[in-house]
DNA sequence: AAGCGAACTTAGCATCTGCGCG
DNA sequence: CGCGCAGATGCTAAGTTCGCTT
C-alpha cells in the first residue's frame, strides 16, 4: 500500500483531542449561531399555509448580513459563514501546553476536510459511472454465471435450497404477478447479476404505499389544560399541537426563547378564534397535567401483560409485512422507512432557527407515488388521493412527500440489505480502491502548486491537502507549524483539532489570510466547484468524499495488520479490531456522548471482574488442595478431581480475561462512536477477509442488521482480499 | 457559471428488545 | 420470572453530489 502515510499512535488515541471535542450543551455560547444561511425558505412547495412570516424576517436579516460580507458568492462560502469556522495558526514553537501563544489570533474562516464540496456537474453518465467504477476484478458479470471459489453458484430465480431464512417472508410475496417466478428460496445474491448501465434503477416496482401516523386521539375530558390558572377546553387541532409541546415539558428545549416563540406561533396558527384571543401568553399556560397523563400512559404501556404486548407487536409484524416489502425486479427486498414521519414540533440539531415549529401532518394528498406502470398501484385510504402516481425508473424512491420545516422532499426508500443500495455502496468503495491507485500522484501534485504563482491553484492545493489529510490524518513533521480548527461540523458537532501542518501549508495559509478580515474568506479564491473539477480532472469519480472512504478504509487496515497477533485468542483478536475501527473513528470525528449510564456500567463490569477474580482464587485454592490430596492417595478419583479443577481454573481465567478485555475496550470506547465508520466508510470486505484470515466468526464483527447490510462483502470477499 | 433542487448518504440520539441475572 | 441493561433498531436531521435551469 502505497502512500498512505502512518498515524502514530498519539494521534489516533489521542488524548487531547478527543477530551477537547466532545459535544457540550453550551458550546453555543462560544460559537455563536451555526447560522442557518443555507436556509432557503424553500416553503414555496404548496405548504403555504405553514410559511411564516418570521421567516422572511430571517431570511431578510440573513441577506443583509451577507451582502456587507461581500462573500456571498458561492455556497461553499454560505457555508463557511454557517459554521463560524477558525483556523488559529499557531506558532508552536510554544509547546503544546503553552496554547494560548498563538502567534496570531486572527480567525480565518476554513472549512474542515468535507467543506469545499460542490461540484459543477461534469456529465457524467450513470452508466459509465457503473460500468467503471468497479474493480474488474469483482465484476459481477464475470461472476455473472458460474464462477468461482466458494460460491455455490445458483442463479436467482432456481429452486432453492439454501437454508429458507428468509422463507418466511418471501413465501408472501409471491402473491401477485410474480407467482410465476417463483421467489427464490435463498438469498439472492444480487452481485452475481449484471447491473443497468444506463441510469434505469429498476423495470419493475411495487409497493403499498406509507403506512400513515395514526389519527389524533382527543384527551379524555378530566386531563385539562389551563390557562392562566383556569381549566381550557381545547379545539381537538389546538388540543393536539398543544400535546406536542406537553410531551416535551422535561426537555431543555422548551425552555428555549427560540423554541417557544416558535411553538406558539404555530401553536395560534392552529387555534380557533377564540381560543386565540385568550390565549395570548405561553407562560400562562400550563400543560402539566397533559404531560403527567402521558407519563403514566407510557407506565400503562410498559406494564401491559405480555399478552397486550404480544399482540401489538403481531399487529406491528402484520403492517411490516404488508407495507414494509416492495417487489422490485422479481425481487422481495424490504423497505427502510415505510411510516411517514408523524406530526410533532421540530428539533433541529444544535442551535437551529426553526427549532419548536410544527411539523405538520401528512396526509394522502401531500404523497408521490412512484411505482412500475405495469405494477398494481397502491391504494390512497378510502375518500383520499395520491397528490401524484409518477412511473420514474431513474430513481430509487418509492414515496416521496415535501416537508414543510425546511420545504425539503423526503423519501421512502429501500433497506441498505436492497440491491439497489448494495451496488450503490459497493461502488463507493470500488471508487475509493481506485483513488488508492493513483492517491501518490494526486498528492505529489497538490504539493506542487502549493508553489503556484496562481493564487486560485494555491487555495486549492492547500484545501485538498486539508481534504485529503486533515480530519483523517495529521502527520508529525516537527510540529513547527501547528493549526488549530474549531468549528461545528455536521449535527453541530463540535470539531477541535491542532494539526501540524507541514511550513509551505503554513506559509500558504498566512498568506492566505493577508490584508483579510478575520470574517473574509481564508479561500476567497475557491469554490467547490472549482475544486470539484479539478477532482474531476485528477480521477473519474473523484469527490471529496472519496477521500474520506479511502482514508477511512486504508487505516483500518493498516491498523488491523498492525494490531493483530497471531497468538492471541479470539476476544484479544477482537479487540484489537475494535482498536482499529476506533482508530477511523476517531480520525472522522464520530463522536458521541458518554452514554448516560457509563459510568454505573462500567462499575458494573468491574464488580464482575472482581467476583471473577474471587472466583478465580477459590478455583485455584481448590485445585491445590486437591493435588495435594491426589499425592497422597494417588488413585484414579482423585487424579480425575485433580484434572477438573484444572480446567475449572482454565475456563475462569479465560472468563476473567474475557471481562477484562471488554472493559477495556468499553473504557476507550467512551466517547467514540464507532457505527458510523462501520456502517459507512470501511469496506466491508476488509473485515470479512480479517475474519477468515484469523477464524473469526463474523458474527463477532457484524450484527445481524451490519451482516444483511454487507452480505455481499461476506460473501465475495476470501482472506486475502486487499482494499 | 452560479444557483437551486432532487436524490441519496451520513449521523447521533431515542426508543425498543431481548437476554442474562438475581 | 420479572428487571435492568446493552446492544439493536428506529428515526429523521443534516450532510454531499449531481445535473438542470437560467
Amino acid at each position: 500500500m502505497s502512500g498512505d502515510h502512518s498515524h502514530n499512535e498519539d494521534q489516533i488515541m489521542g488524548g487531547s483531542r478527543i477530551n477537547d471535542s466532545h459535544k457540550h450543551k453550551d458550546k453555543y455560547k462560544e460559537h455563536k449561531h451555526k447560522d442557518y444561511k443555507r436556509d432557503k425558505e424553500k416553503s414555496k412547495h404548496g405548504n403555504s399555509d405553514y410559511k411564516d412570516p418570521s421567516d422572511k424576517k430571517y431570511k431578510d436579516k440573513e441577506k443583509m448580513k451577507h451582502k456587507d460580507g461581500s462573500t456571498e458568492k458561492n455556497k461553499d462560502k454560505h457555508k463557511e459563514k454557517r459554521k463560524e469556522d477558525k483556523i488559529k495558526l499557531l506558532n508552536d514553537k510554544v509547546k503544546k501546553e503553552k496554547e494560548n501563544g498563538f502567534v496570531s489570533p486572527l480567525h480565518v474562516k476554513s472549512e474542515p476536510e468535507e467543506d469545499f464540496y460542490h461540484s459543477p456537474k461534469h456529465e457524467k453518465s450513470l452508466k459509465r459511472e457503473r460500468d467503471e467504477d468497479y474493480d474488474s476484478e469483482f465484476k459481477p458479470k464475470k461472476i455473472k454465471t458460474e464462477n468461482d471459489k466458494k460460491v455455490k453458484k445458483r442463479k436467482p430465480g432456481d429452486e432453492g435450497d439454501i437454508k429458507p431464512k428468509k422463507t418466511k417472508t418471501q413465501k408472501e410475496v409471491t402473491d401477485g404477478k410474480k407467482k410465476a417466478k417463483k421467489e427464490p428460496e435463498e438469498k439472492w445474491k444480487w452481485w452475481e447479476e449484471e447491473r443497468y448501465t444506463d441510469g434505469v434503477k429498476w423495470k419493475f416496482l411495487e409497493h403499498k404505499g406509507p403506512v400513515f401516523a395514526p389519527p389524533y386521539e382527543p384527551l379524555p375530558s378530566r386531563v385539562k389544560f389551563y390557562y392562566d390558572g383556569k381549566p381550557m377546553r381545547l379545539s381537538p387541532e389546538a388540543e393536539e399541537v398543544a400535546t406536542f409541546f406537553a410531551k416535551m415539558l422535561d426537555h431543555e428545549y422548551t425552555t428555549k426563547d427560540i423554541f417557544r416563540k416558535n411553538f406558539f406561533k404555530d401553536w395560534r396558527k392552529e387555534m380557533t378564534a377564540e381560543e386565540k384571543a385568550t390565549i395570548t401568553d405561553l407562560k400562562k399556560c400550563n400543560f402539566t397535567e397533559m404531560s403527567e397523563y402521558f407519563k403514566a400512559q407510557s407506565e400503562a404501556r410498559k406494564a401491559m401483560s405480555k399478552e397486550e404486548k404480544q399482540k401489538i407487536k403481531e399487529e406491528n409484524e402484520r403492517l411490516l409485512q404488508k407495507y414494509g416489502y416492495c417487489i422490485m425486479d422479481n425481487h422481495k427486498e424490504r423497505i427502510a422507512n415505510f411510516r411517514i414521519e408523524p406530526p410533532g414540533l421540530f428539533r433541529g440539531r444544535g442551535d437551529h432557527p426553526k427549532m419548536g415549529m410544527l411539523k405538520r401532518r401528512i396526509r394522502p394528498e401531500d404523497i408521490i407515488i412512484n411505482c412500475s406502470k405495469d405494477s398494481k398501484c397502491p391504494e390512497p385510504p378510502p375518500g383520499t388521493k395520491w397528490k401524484e402516481v409518477r412511473h420514474d425508473n431513474k430513481v430509487t424512491w418509492l414515496v416521496s412527500w415535501t416537508e414543510n420545516i425546511q420545504g425539503s422532499i423526503k423519501y421512502i426508500m429501500l433497506n441498505p440489505s436492497s440491491r439497489i443500495k448494495g451496488e450503490k455502496d459497493w461502488q463507493k468503495y470500488e471508487t475509493a480502491r481506485r483513488l488508492k491507485k493513483c492517491v501518490d500522484r494526486i498528492r505529489a501534485q497538490y504539493r506542487e502548486d502549493w508553489k503556484s504563482k496562481e493564487m486560485r491553484v494555491r487555495q486549492r492545493a492547500v484545501a485538498l491537502y486539508f481534504i485529503d489529510k486533515l480530519a483523517l490524518r495529521a502527520e508529525n513533521e516537527g510540529q513547527e507549524y501547528v493549526v488549530e480548527f474549531d468549528f461545528l461540523g455536521k449535527d453541530s458537532i463540535r470539531y477541535y483539532n491542532k494539526v501540524p501542518v507541514e511550513k509551505r501549508v503554513f506559509k500558504n495559509l498566512q498568506l492566505f489570510m493577508e490584508n483579510k478580515e478575520p470574517d473574509d474568506d481564508l479561500f476567497d479564491r475557491l469554490n467547490t466547484s472549482i475544486l470539484n473539477k479539478h477532482l474531476q480532472e485528477l480521477m473519474d469519480g473523484l469527490t471529496a468524499k472519496v477521500f474520506r472512504t479511502y482514508n477511512a478504509s486504508i487505516t483500518l487496515q493498516q491498523q488491523l495488520k498492525e494490531l493483530t497477533t497471531a497468538d492471541e485468542n479470539i476476544p484479544a483478536k477482537i479487540l484489537s479490531y475494535n482498536r482499529a475501527n476506533r482508530a477511523v473513528a476517531i480520525l472522522c470525528n464520530h463522536q458521541r456522548a458518554p452514554p448516560k449510564t457509563f459510568e454505573k456500567s462500567m462499575q458494573n463490569l468491574q464488580a464482575k471482574i472482581d467476583a471473577k477474580k474471587d472466583q478465580l482464587s477459590d478455583a485455584k485454592r481448590e485445585l491445590k488442595s486437591a493435588k495435594a490430596d491426589a499425592k497422597v492417595r494417588k488413585d484414579e478419583k482423585t487424579k480425575k478431581a485433580v484434572e477438573s479443577k484444572r480446567k475449572a481454573v482454565q475456563r475462569i481465567e479465560e472468563q476473567l480475561m474475557k471481562l477484562e478485555v471488554q472493559a477495556t475496550d468499553r473504557e476507550e470506547n467512551k466517547q467514540i462512536a464507532l457505527g458510523t465508520s462501520k456502517l459507512n466508510y470501511l469496506d466491508p470486505r476488509i473485515s470479512v477477509a480479517w475474519c477468515k484470515k484469523w477464524g473469526i466468526p463474523v458474527e463477532k464483527i457484524y450484527n445481524k442488521t451490519q451482516r444483511e447490510k454487507f452480505a455481499w462483502a461476506i460473501d465475495m470477499a476470501d482472506e486475502d482480499y486487499e482494499f
